[in-house]
DNA sequence: CATGAATGAGGGTTCATTCAT
DNA sequence: AATGAATGAACCCTCATTCAT
């Protein structure tokens, strides 16, 4: 199987022209998000995901070539979900550092709360194709060149390591059964990082 | 599943009294690992983990009554050895805190480091049923209840803080497909983690 | 997909070592060949066909990997009878060449006639695999080679003509829904042949 | 298939008078002739159909009831085609049997030769509807009438072996993967049936 | 106790056909 | 008339689990 033919297989089947057609591509995600959500991965039928978007099985796969494809798109959508909102918390003008950690911290959190089971689903509980982990490799590398910019050293390995730490908090945050209280969580984390940032200037 | 309890599902069948029969159970778990490792979770079926045993799918179901038993079986096995491995790293005498985070941070790394793709799937890849959870809720518990009882200010949040943070490091550090370099790992966490806690104390 | 992967696709799955096993793989293909018979290839679905076997779809999928594996068992049986009663029929001494032609036709139409619908499913309906359009195409040839060793001319060519003319006249013949009636083709397509022997030698 | 008869589902669902009509019919059967032979009949959806004819689904079942339909007209064509080039070639006025012979199945192998693979699916690899198993009987019928009418005997079998040995030789030639020298093809096959035919007279 | 053949519900996916726009 | 989105029965196949030998 070339890499053409993956990446045939894991984007979306058509460009729909009618504004239904859209609508209808819309409704699947949705559906898919709550099925997975509520089933997990395995569980989370294609005919189960058709059902509870109020369409046959066949539409779905008008729209989509296979199950994993729909995966994609979801993983896709909360990635530029995040992205989005954490350039939009970083670029909040804004001198200290303790500040701009905070807002990143409370804005990745946000995003992720969102759907605690649905996350998990997405990143833990499915197999993910290889295009899908390069991207996500891609986008943490673009984050830890964006926090090495804002480093007097400008090191990157301490930059990599902040990102780590708050991805991996944040992740750890939502995979938990018994959540840590949010607000608590953000002082906490940010805290820990604005401390070691300080050390290491 | 409606008669069987989840305790009667989730316990090796029988408590082999027999060497020859323990053997075998140990064999099954052994090949459990490595086809879980190679296949992960959905195609790790109980016949190839029969075959990788040597023994046929009927003898496997002597000793492990479904599939997730011997999921269950594997996680409590590590479970065990991380908990082994980490009280033998800090009780090891030693002053100084920073001394002591650095041995709990090696040992963990080290438990882990032996099989990511087998601890990516124990984690993150298969359904886990609720008791198991349950288990590893308690086993986080009492890592708590242990750094705190070594807290100058015996803060329970301050605890939860730290076990979740380096758990949550290391755990990320496993499943990172371009994973960070060990010795620099454990050192940026240490001073990550000393650093958060000699500013609450 | 490779060529081991191919052929590994169209042979039998495993070698039974219970005789029970080498009875259902026998009631297997018998089944096949009644329900391909009476439904053709598409509408020849497995489940039918393990039904009619009275056994289960999984133990017909332990002993075919797959529908055209069923199939391609089905051709190399109908194969290896074909040669063995040619064979049979033209070694059995006798001078004139009309009559060796007569007995190949006669125990061509014989094998053929067996069945003429899941002779049509077998050779006309169904996607052939390459693999084994080779097989039948070497067999040819090692017709042609056998008719060829015969002439006096040893013409290739004429032996090449009259295999195809008396495979084509036989498939023909089951081919067709109204058939000529048995004695009559073996007669005139003895003269024909014959006749057209004659005039190359 | 309740209530329908056999034959509304057979025949093109409307009789076009406007030229446009008419033209997307033909394209229709352009589009269906090239799909068939690319992708066999299984795969030869009637979505790619319409594709490739550049109109949409609802617009091809506008025209023909169902897939079935569009295989039958293709047929119906191909007879059409076979039965005017046959009489053009016999009836082009010329004395000796011989030569007779040769002009048809010339015309015969011209006629099969254009689309191998069409032809193919269209006898071999499709389920037929009994209507059209029959319509195909009674050319082969008309056609032996033919040749007996032109048979000093008169013999009705005499010209049916010969029609069907023609017909066997030439689907035989067109359904060979490594086919016979056309040429020569044509000078054994005139051969061997002008022999037979002297023999008969 | 061991074996491995047998089971069958259920999964992902296709495609001829219909119907709202 | 044309469009193309929608339908859903049916297909091939897998795999956890059972049970006769």
């Amino acid at each position: 199987m070339p890499a053409k033919t993956l990446e045939k297989r894991l984007r979306p089947r058509k460009k729909p022209r009618q504004t239904r057609a859209l609508a209808t591509q819309a409704r699947i995600l949705d559906a898919a998000r709550r099925v997975f959500a509520k089933h997990g991965y395995a569980a989370g039928t294609t005919n189960r995901i058709a059902d509870e978007a109020g369409i046959s099985v066949g539409s779905l796969y008008q729209y989509y070539p296979n199950k994993d494809s729909i995966l994609t798109a979801l993983v896709r959508d909360h990635i530029e979900e995040g992205t989005r909102e954490l350039l939009a918390a970083t670029s909040a003008a804004g001198p200290g550092l303790e500040a701009v950690v905070r807002r990143a911290v409370t804005a990745l959190v946000e995003v992720h709360a969102a759907d605690r089971r649905l996350h998990r689903v997405l990143f833990e509980e499915s197999p993910r194709a290889a295009s899908l982990r390069a991207e996500l490799a891609r986008l943490e590398e673009s984050a830890v060149a964006l926090v090495a910019a804002r480093l007097p050293s400008g090191d990157e390995l301490t930059a990599r390591i902040v990102v780590t730490t708050i991805e991996s908090l944040v992740h750890r945050l939502v995979a938990s059964d018994r959540p840590l209280d949010t607000g608590r969580f953000v002082d906490e984390t940010t805290r820990l990082v604005a401390g070691y940032l300080a050390s290491r200037s």
